[in-house]
RNA sequence: GGAGAGAUGGCCGAGUAGGUCGAAGGCGCUCGCCUGCUAAGCGAGUAUACUGGGAAACCGGUAUCGAGGGUUCGAAUCCCUCUCUCUCCGCCA
């Protein structure tokens, strides 16, 4: 399931109207009826079951089964009422499983109420707009005069949305690759994981993609397999199915992955450039926490993505989601935007979620806290650290001269093999 | 792709002419005892989920021996399907 269920039976009022500050309106009316039914199913054959293990255990013990053929067709008669019993109740558990897996989190006291992504708060901004002395043009346009970004080809090689990366460009997004995930596991104590690209539908449905938004995903032939659209899916299903130990958390991942998103719905959205792609590259951070940390660890976790900006020199925004903003399975979130001059907007290059208990719920991932202690369900977090293409949009919108250079920033030349600026190769 | 072997509790590993097996034994772990430290030794405990009762401690029921079905009064044990792992051959980065 989701959410708690045993919370939804106590306090369906409350997780009703909880719900309601999403916007969409969740409708838990159907929940109660479903619940009592099941337990009203379970109770029934399981007092069935008990009876006929009791009757099982005395037939064992009598050696002339003739003195018991009494028994043994009583028998026959309750594991035939049983076995329609248990048709009728995994039925009930089906629809409601089917209900609990749609009802988005519950949004965190913290989060802020609101309907859409106007009601988002601003927290804090850093670095300043650089001032140009001309135009600023739009990474598009830098990237194809610099001849390292070629849209027209990778719309040949697959279709729209895909876009084919060439020398200083190609290297630029490896540099910033392995700068971000060395940052993270050098600097902030996450552990390097490589995990599939592809992953089934269980790890889907964990993380919350599935059942609702099989839309969005790429789904293969043949195989029931998704490509995944980040790689918090892969990686927090890592752990699913397991009890930690207290003492292993926080546990901090961080892991570079392809990240592929069929973007239905968006047609005509950000058509130019390296914003809105079918495929693109993420490092992403995930936690799995003590859920009494889990506030501390999601602001630890924005403030790592943060420092990516910052060593990059790249001026940015932090704005937390309003109720109406959050994603289906989240429960608080910051987005980083990063300022794009040639676009004159801020545009988000991470986004930093607390999810609570509930992917924990629905992937099964506990802990125990002491060695005699109940499990319970860790807290897990993720965010980007970053989105790398849009990172590369940053640096060529942010970094332009005058010239059509770019300059690379300080902290990435190591991995650009000393590279200070990015130009005209034809030039 | 072809042939074969196997999946048991945190780990290792018993258990296949169906019954008293949630499951021997060992290891590990926890608590206590003992020992001037360490090691060894002794005793007890040590799965999860759902569910009923209880304020709680806790007590009861059901399910789970890869997953799902079947046979049976009764299945870890028999039958079927699937998944995964391993070995050999082929192929391949």
């Amino acid at each position: 399931m989701m959410l708690d269920i045993r919370y939804i039976r106590e306090n369906l009022e409350a997780a009703e109207a909880a719900l309601k500050s999403r916007g969409a309106g969740v409708d838990l009316s159907g929940f109660r009826a479903l619940d009592e039914r099941r337990r009203a199913l379970l109770q029934e054959t399981e007092t069935l079951k008990a009876l006929r293990n009791r009757v099982s255990d005395e037939i064992s013990l009598v050696k002339d089964k003739s003195q018991v053929q009494g028994q043994i067709a009583e028998m026959r008669a309750v594991s035939q009422r049983i076995k329609g019993l248990d048709d009728d109740l995994r039925s009930v558990e089906e629809e409601l499983a089917a209900f609990m897996l749609v009802v988005p989190n519950i949004p965190s006291a913290a989060t802020p109420f609101g309907l859409n992504e106007a009601d988002n708060r601003e927290i804090r901004r850093w670095g300043a707009a650089p001032e140009f002395s001309f135009t600023p043009k739009p990474h598009w346009e830098i990237g194809e005069s610099l001849d390292i970004l070629d849209f027209e080809r990778g719309a040949k090689l697959t279709g729209a949305r895909f876009t084919l990366y060439k020398g200083c460009g190609a290297r630029l997004e490896r540099a910033l690759i392995n700068f971000m995930l060395d940052l993270h596991t050098t600097r902030h104590n996450y552990i390097e994981m490589l995990p599939p690209f592809m992953v089934n539908r269980e790890s889907m449905t964990a993380t919350g993609q599935l059942p609702k938004f099989a839309d969005d995903l790429f789904h293969l032939e043949g195989v029931d397999y998704f490509l995944i659209p980040t790689a918090e899916v892969p990686v927090t299903n890592i752990h699913r199915g397991e009890i930690l130990k207290g003492s292993q958390l926080p546990i901090l991942y961080t892991a570079y992955t392809p990240c592929f998103r069929s973007e239905a719905g968006s047609y005509g959205k950000d058509t130019r450039g390296l914003i809105r792609q079918h495929q693109f590259n993420k490092v992403e951070l995930v936690k799995f926490v003590h859920p009494a940390d889990s506030t501390r660890e999601l602001e630890k976790l924005l403030d790592n993505a943060e420092e990516v900006l910052r060593l990059l020199g790249l001026p940015y925004r932090v704005v937390e989601l309003c109720s109406g903003d959050i994603g289906f399975s989240a429960c608080r979130t910051f987005d980083i935007e990063v300022w794009l001059p040639g676009q004159n907007t801020f545009r988000e290059i991470s986004s930093c979620s607390s999810f609570g208990d509930f992917q924990a719920r629905r992937a099964g991932i506990k802990f125990r806290e002491d060695e005699k202690s109940k499990p319970e369900f860790v807290h897990t977090l993720n965010g980007s650290g970053l989105a790398v293409g849009r990172t590369v949009v940053a640096i060529l919108e942010n970094c332009q001269q005058a010239d059509g250079s770019v300059v690379i920033p300080e902290a990435l030349r190591p991995y650009m093999g000393g590279l200070e600026k990015i130009v005209d190769s034809k030039k």
